[in-house]
DNA sequence: AAGCTATTTCTACGATCGTCGAATAAGGTC
DNA sequence: GACCTTATTCGACGATCGTAGAAATAGCTT
């Protein structure tokens, strides 16, 4: 993971409407939604979702499968597993012992 | 945390320019960094690099604490587990796949 | 092939972003 | 108060985003 994918997973994430998506994908489970139910719940025009979708399917959060005319959106957990993991090591999550994590620590000079 | 909030703090992690600053910051520890030194270790304008700082403050991702002329700038742990936990709770609902559990698991690939 | 359904791509447009130099503040020193 | 240092705000710019209706495509079914 570096900081570029990084940067495009969560500013990807980082859209209330995409957030949501993302979120309804979660909660699908492993099943996953068509993109018409995904539609249908979260009423928003067909064009706006699919662009959205596009996004999160751009930076690996996302995947698709079709079914006959069906297409089925997978939350990538993988993926997000590895943002978070991301997150947590390089961006620190915890107050005592995150800036001494790893790699060399502070004073430049 | 509302979705709202997470997608806001999202979208300021979302810039590759920005998740730097913050990462930077986090990698300074406690101290914090002066607005000054963070431009110098990053190379940018500093209007560029107060304008990313802004939005990190904005959405509660960075704090400033004045010493004198100074403005010391430093990364807020309890925001970011606040999101990561948001992330790993709301969005990561499957159990295989997930690190809800803050445990890391994983290793296959 | 015609017709149907599911979904994407095209096109457009206002809104916001990212960048940076110049001007302005905030705080301190003499 | 004059003056330096540190950092923010202003103003401008092209670039990209978010939205959505209309048109096009992918894949059935008959």
């Amino acid at each position: 993971m570096n900081i570029e994918t990084a940067a495009a997973q969560l500013e990807a994430l980082g859209n209330p409407t995409r957030l949501t998506i993302y979120r309804t994908l979660v909660r699908a489970g492993d099943n996953g939604l068509p993109v018409g139910k995904l539609q249908l719940k979260l009423d928003i025009p067909s064009s706006t979702l699919s662009h959205h979708l596009k996004k999160l399917i751009e930076v690996n959060l996302v995947s698709q499968e079709r079914q006959a005319t069906t297409l089925i959106c997978r939350a990538n957990y993988t993926s997000m597993n590895g943002l978070i993991g991301y997150l947590a090591d390089e961006c620190c999550a915890d107050a005592n012992g995150c800036a001494a994590s790893s790699e060399e620590s502070t004073e430049a000079a």
